[in-house]
RNA sequence: GUGGGUAUAGCUCAGUUGGUUAGAGCGCCUGGUUGUGGUCCAGGAGGUCGCGGGUUCGAAUCCCGUUACUCACCCCA
């Protein structure tokens, strides 16, 4: 068991963790409470390629966003296509949509890594893992209220608390390109007041300056144009259905003008979850409507919204805030065998035909060393098989995790015998 | 991409103004007689002190470089 702690050791790359046993039920947990919240709501399950076409993600994410302009992992493949690592999720859904033509509507639920080339940080990884659901065909802004409740109802159901909703909207193609041009002259006019960070964005990402944490760009900023009130008539229209949606439900809510997000084809509605970690606020949970994407990528003009949720980020949440403890899966017995081992061999074999979670000691190794195991094993029963079980045919159960009371079982009634012990405490008590 | 911090055993960390065979706790292994864990006791395994170079009689300790980790900025899940 020696390792070597050289430079050239080979570990896992930077940014990306591996997930170990131990930890990794948690995931499993995770999973399993996002499935059942999103399928009861009619969303079903799709996988898409990790990797795509990296065009995919340039028309559809934007060139000019920093996750497609900076962060993509790309490469060329051994036929010298150019691909890419999805930086995000909606993409590739999207393509795939465009290419089978499934019935409108479409809602699909997804859980997959994410690849971003940046610096990591507390809870920002190269590779992380996202959950999501993304809903094409429909532009009632009842959906939307559905989506933003279903994201809520996730983070509730993982014990998290006091998270913060931002919405907002950024309009349409009606709307936005006016409003653009707008903040545009504004921000012109005032770019001698902006941070030097921001100072040459006006032209590619206005409203990411909107978004500047700096002094200087706030002021800048807090008396620029808003788009809340440069909304067209539908789009002010569909973002009160919603904000009227989510009032009714009690669902909580912060309408942020100031609310960007970073990748191009959002419109109209936006939204994003953070929640404190570690006393900096961290996005759990990001997305929006994307009503002009699928066009954008060669489909028919088809409306689509969905979010993202990062795994590792809300695990992160839920560890400051005691949630979400999922215990370790246990074997319900050990089998001790001190003999030749033909009989653990047998009977674990057994045991798990039946149903039954087992596991044993092996190498013929001390009753002692053995018992340990179980006792780490976290098994609730040890078997144990010696010469003298092994001559008699019987086995040997004992409690772990009561007062360590033992009997000897006939082997061909085991089965039954486990099955006794585990309800008869039921029994006695009801 | 920019800036700060850190790098010693599987894990968490000590290691005094540079000084001889590098330590602790936890974990792991083996024992404490005849077949029994969780407590206790004893013993043991395990470290080119991240890597490379320099200063020095002598470097885990000082200097430079490098890599990794980490935190923050940017951005984002």
């Amino acid at each position: 068991m020696t390792t070597s702690t050289h430079a050239e050791a080979l570990r896992a790359p930077t940014g990306t963790h591996d997930v170990m046993p131990g930890e990794s039920e948690r995931w499993i947990a995770l999973l399993g409470v996002f499935a059942s919240l999103v399928e009861k709501a009619g969303f079903g399950l799709i996988h898409t390629p990790l990797f795509e076409d990296v065009r995919l993600f340039r028309r559809g994410v934007g060139t000019e966003t920093e996750v497609v302009g900076k962060e993509m992992y790309e490469f060329e493949d051994k036929g010298g296509r150019a691909m890419a690592l999805r930086p995000e999720g909606t993409a590739s859904v999207v393509r795939a949509v465009i290419q089978h033509h499934p019935t409108m509507p479409f809602k699909a639920w997804y859980a997959t890594p994410t690849f971003r080339y940046e610096r990591p940080q507390a809870g920002r990884y190269r590779q992380h893992h996202q959950v999501g659901v993304e809903v094409l065909g429909i532009s009632d802004p009842d959906l939307d209220v559905e989506v933003l409740e279903l994201a809520v109802d996730y983070l509730h159901a993982l014990g998290l608390s006091g998270f913060t909703l931002r919405l907002n909207s950024l309009g349409d193609p009606a709307c936005r390109p006016a409003y653009l041009d707008e903040l545009q002259c504004y921000l012109t006019a005032h770019v001698g007041e902006l941070c030097d960070e921001h100072a040459g964005k006006i032209d590619a990402n206005p409203l990411r300056i909107l978004d500047c944490k700096r002094e200087t760009c706030r002021s800048v900023s807090a008396a620029a144009p808003s788009m809340a009130d440069a909304l067209c008539a539908e789009c002010a229209t569909h973002h009160d259905r919603v904000r009227a949606g989510l009032d009714a439900h009690g669902v909580a809510y912060l309408n942020d003008a100031a609310l960007v997000r970073g990748l191009d084809y959002y419109t109209r509605t936006t939204f994003e979850i953070t929640i404190p970690i570690e006393g900096s606020e961290l996005t759990i949970l990001g997305g929006g409507r994307y009503d002009g994407l699928v066009a954008a990528l060669g489909g028919e003009d088809t409306p689509g919204i969905g979010f993202g949720s990062g795994i590792e980020r809300v695990l992160l949440a839920c560890d400051g805030q005691g949630a979400f403890a999922v215990a370790p899966s246990v074997p319900e017995v050990f089998i001790i065998d001190t003999t030749d081992g033909t009989i653990a061999r047998d009977v674990v074999a057994k045991l798990r035909r039946a149903g039954i979670a087992a596991d044993r000691g092996y190498g013929g190794r001390s009753m002692k060393s053995q018992m340990k195991s179980a006792d780490r094993s976290g098994a609730k029963f040890a078997l144990i098989v010696g010469s003298k079980e092994a001559a008699a045919g019987t086995i040997t159960i004992r409690d772990l995790r009561g007062d360590g009371t033992q009997h000897e079982v006939d082997a061909s009634t085991l089965v039954a015998s486990l099955a006794a012990l585990t309800t008869t405490p039921k029994d006695l008590h009801s």
